[in-house]
RNA sequence: GCGGACGUGGCGUAAUUGGUAGCCGCGCUAGACUUAGGAUCUAGUGCCGAAAGGCGUGGGGGUUCGAGUCCCUUCGUCCGCACCA
């Protein structure tokens, strides 16, 4: 047989198609498998990066429906998102326009890779009845408490007027205009992921073992779970009237109040309420006052690259235990946002409070004492070790210290216990035109109020400008003025948009149901029921932590709407790494790309696959290699090129295996090791080099004897379990010889791994000298006897001292 | 700085989980068939050595009859986090 895969190809996606292949049951009583491949975003072309993620994906779905699942393996578009824009800047085109034929492009591209797709339940973000019941889940949010407006300090581009994302500054100017970034309060809609902070981190230990650690860790980390005390520094009685009363104390947060004695300053954040009424009110010098402004000024991410600095603020507290005053800063290393903004400052046993009071000639006071690393003074001791210079508490060990302390505070009202998260809430406004518009309207008598039900979606006007200047939504001349649900009076649209990980943090859900059922629901309970969580998730690393946490985030918020039951998303989590050419990542500015298009038109879909899961196991970054497709491409063409070796048939022939030769024998087992090696690998490694390496071998073996049944049997098992790996050759092998009866679960054959002898490994003193060929019932003495008889010549002259032997392995003299 | 992962032929990788290191493929060498081959087929291919043999999983040490695999140490590469008190 040729092998032509410009027909095969075509032919088999076109019979898939029309056959409704790989469209799930609605029949909810069977076992079923949900496998996703991360849905991508409309770029414009697909790379080889897409070429791997849906390969693996596709490889897995097709084995679970070989193996009798209902699978669901869904693909779609997240299709909101600022490139439309910068291309609608760019090229003066609408970005719904350039989104939808981006879209169109790409699924014409990932059509002719063969993927087992549930075609049926495609959709596009961006689909107004997608932001239909996007907005409806913001608005129960909302009502149940997990939405809020705060205002916090962007990225502003003053030139361009618009808020821009971090990755949009580059050294602190625009990437667009290239003027001076500030930053600037606004206020933006915010949700309260951190309420989940805690199942977050506990249900991490559920995906243990199931999701990459890497990525655990990241989560882990991210969360940033710390347990401390928390207390509050009252102001001396002269700092108090200094500041008219306003404030009489400050709240600040410690993990370590075993080192409560060494506090020798306290230091506050710029933005801190007490250091914005001093420089309002101009009770610090005007060259204080600019200093401040300065240091506001910067980001939290540019102050962490500038040096610790930060001035005295002219007031003290009083230190809760020793009721000594203490100096009170502020301190550009302190953040606003964690731990109330503020700090007790112990430098002898912190390294950031130590840089700073050494900078600032402050006092270090030793308060914790270790032999294993003393303090000289000369840098900070942050291990723990025993309270010295305490008080009372002199004596304890730091773990000791701890509970005692806090205890102490608790007992006298002074602070409390408290777990603080580094985990903040999720602003999600975004002052762009492409994504889906945040459904509130601003009233003056009645204030916020969600859009009424029944007035969803709130759809994107279509006649808009984009200049990349302002929120065009905002510059829209009738869109934002609208009625008060409440009140009827004059209203206006938000007009911010949502942040894009919205729609991808519940899409996985609205697969699930069947379209019949999208214009009514988001996603309808039973069918979640039923189809959740996805049994393998399929992705990059780079969403390690965003994407995925968002994603765990909501489907705990919609459980406990009510909405559906489970509690994670993604049972399994499978990262692939990145596909590398010449050492580095793919990219047209690098210009190392290859054009999966390209691939495909001259080697054919088979090939490209067969060739990306072969090279690397898909965890592991893959370098790409010309030669080596060439290589695949030819494996592919040995495989079809044998086909008249075997007979039609539409199940295993029946093989009398004693009287087949020594080669039949081999190549039997060969196939069945094949099909073994399938069957483990699907169980979770995906590891598909060696499924792939596993029927080379076996197709050589195979080649190597001339029984026509055994053939027969060979390929019924190959073109079985390559399927899932290149499925046109298989499906079109299949169909000539077998029927399509073979794409089911073929036992293993036990017979084909009996063997009458056995060959063992000599070694002397561990080093491999000799092997010999037994009899699988040879006893262990004559085995022995056997083997010195083999290495004789290794054994002149020598003493044995110990003989070990392990059956079916080897024996193992060890001489002197 | 902290945390994690990984170092195996010329290259991509494999190794039944402590038991014969290098499966499978790329590349390379030789041969066959060919007017021709960047097609196909056959054989060979870890390194040194004419051979016997020796060496060999980044380096050093250890445990063991036996280590790519376990432990300690060191070097290197990659990734993540980075003032979270």
């Amino acid at each position: 047989m040729e092998y032509n895969f410009k027909d095969i190809e075509p032919k088999w996606q076109k019979y898939w198609k029309e056959n409704n292949s790989f469209e799930p049951k609605n029949d909810f009583t069977k076992e079923k498998k949900y496998i996703l491949s991360m849905f991508p975003y409309p770029s414009g072309k697909i790379h080889m990066g897409h070429v791997r993620n849906y390969s693996i994906g596709d490889a897995i779905a097709r084995n679970s429906r070989k193996n009798g699942y209902n699978v669901l393996h869904p693909i779609g578009w997240d299709s909101f998102g600022m490139p439309a824009e910068n291309a609608a800047i760019k090229h003066k085109t609408h970005p719904k326009k350039w989104t939808y034929e981006n879209i169109d492009y790409m699924r014409k591209e990932l059509d002719t890779l063969g993927l087992s797709f549930s075609k049926k339940r495609e959709f596009s973000t961006s689909d107004t009845l997608y932001t239909k019941h996007e907005q409806k889940i913001f608005i129960d949010m909302y009502k149940k408490g997990l939405v809020y407006q705060k205002s916090a300090s962007l990225n502003w581009c003053d030139t361009c007027q618009t808020v821009l994302a971090n990755e949009q500054v580059e050294d602190g100017k625009c990437w667009r205009c290239d003027s001076d970034v500030v930053q600037k309060d606004m206020a933006g809609y915010y949700l309260k992921i951190t309420q989940y902070a805690q199942e977050l981190l506990d249900d991490l230990k559920k995906l243990e073992s199931k999701w990459p650690s890497q990525v655990l860790t990241m989560q882990e980390n991210w969360i940033g779970r710390s347990e401390g005390l928390e207390f509050d520094f009252s102001l001396s009685s002269d700092s108090k009237k200094k500041l008219n009363d306003k404030f009489d104390k400050f709240r600040v947060f410690t993990t370590r109040p075993d080192t409560i004695y060494g506090v020798s300053y306290s230091a506050l954040a710029p933005e801190h309420e007490i250091v914005k009424f001093l420089v309002e009110h101009k009770l610090l010098s005007d060259e204080k006052i600019k200093k401040i402004k300065d240091m506001q000024r910067l980001s939290a991410r540019d102050r962490s690259m500038v040096e610790k600095e930060g001035l005295y603020l002219e007031l003290d507290v009083v230190h809760p235990l020793t009721k000594k005053k203490v100096p009170l800063w502020v301190a550009n290393f302190v953040l606003i946002e964690y731990g109330g903004g503020a700090v007790m400052a112990v430098p002898a046993h912190d390294e950031r409070d130590f840089e700073f009071a050494k900078k600032y000639d402050l006092s270090i006071i030793q308060s914790i004492e270790n032999k294993k690393q003393k303090f000289d003074g000369s840098c900070a001791m942050t291990q723990y070790g025993f309270m010295v210079n305490s008080g009372n508490f002199t004596g304890l060990s730091s773990s000791d210290g701890k509970v005692a302390i806090t205890e102490y505070f608790e007992k006298n009202r002074l602070g409390k216990k408290v777990v603080n998260y580094k985990l903040r809430d999720w602003g999600i406004s975004r002052q762009r035109y492409w994504g889906a518009p945040i459904p509130m309207i601003h009233c003056e008598k009645c204030g916020l109020v969600p859009v009424a039900k029944e007035n969803l979606p709130v759809a994107l006007p279509d006649d808009i400008e984009i200049t990349g200047e302002g929120n065009p939504l905002q510059t829209h001349p009738t869109w934002k003025y609208t009625k008060c649900p409440k009140c009827g009076s004059d209203a206006l649209r938000e007009t911010d948009t949502m942040d894009t990980f919205f729609q991808s943090s519940w899409y996985f859900l609205r697969y699930t149901t069947d379209p019949s059922l999208w214009e009514e629901v988001p996603f309808d309970k039973k069918s979640s029921d039923y189809w959740m969580s996805v049994d393998q998730y399929v992705g990059g690393i780079e969403h390690a932590i965003l994407h995925l946490l968002y994603a765990r985030f909501f489907t705990k918020v919609l459980r406990d709407i009510g909405m559906q039951s489970s509690d994670e998303p993604f049972k399994n989590l499978l990262t692939q790494g990145m596909v590398l050419k010449d050492g580095s990542k793919m990219s047209k500015s690098k210009g190392n790309t290859v054009d999966p298009d390209e691939i495909i038109s001259r080697y054919g879909a088979d090939t490209a696959r067969l060739f990306i899961l072969f090279a690397a196991p898909p965890q592991k970054e893959l370098e790409w290699n010309d030669s080596a497709v060439e290589g695949a491409f030819k494996f592919i063409k040995r495989f079809v090129s044998r086909v008249q070796m075997a007979s039609k048939s539409e199940k295993i022939p029946t093989i009398e295996h004693i009287k087949l030769s020594k080669e039949s024998k081999y190549a039997r087992k060969k196939v069945y090791e094949a099909l073994k090696k399938s069957n483990e690998i699907f169980e979770g490694t995906y590891t598909f080099n060696t499924l792939i390496a596993s029927s080379m071998e076996a197709l050589n073996a195979l080649n190597q004897q001339d029984n026509s049944s055994v053939w027969s049997e060979g390929y019924f098992v190959l073109s079985n379990i390559l399927e899932p790996i290149i499925p046109h050759v298989c499906w079109e092998i299949s169909d000539l010889l077998f029927g399509l009866k073979n794409f089911t679960k073929i036992p293993l054959c036990e017979e084909v791994f009996e063997e009458e002898s056995i060959i063992l490994a000599i070694t002397i003193n561990g080093k491999k000298r000799a092997q010999i060929e037994v009899g699988i019932d040879l006893q262990k003495e004559d085995i022995i006897d056997k083997a010195k008889e083999e290495a004789g010549k290794w054994l002149e002259d020598k003493i044995i001292i110990k003989e070990i032997f392990v059956p079916g392995k080897l024996v193992n003299l060890v001489v002197k």
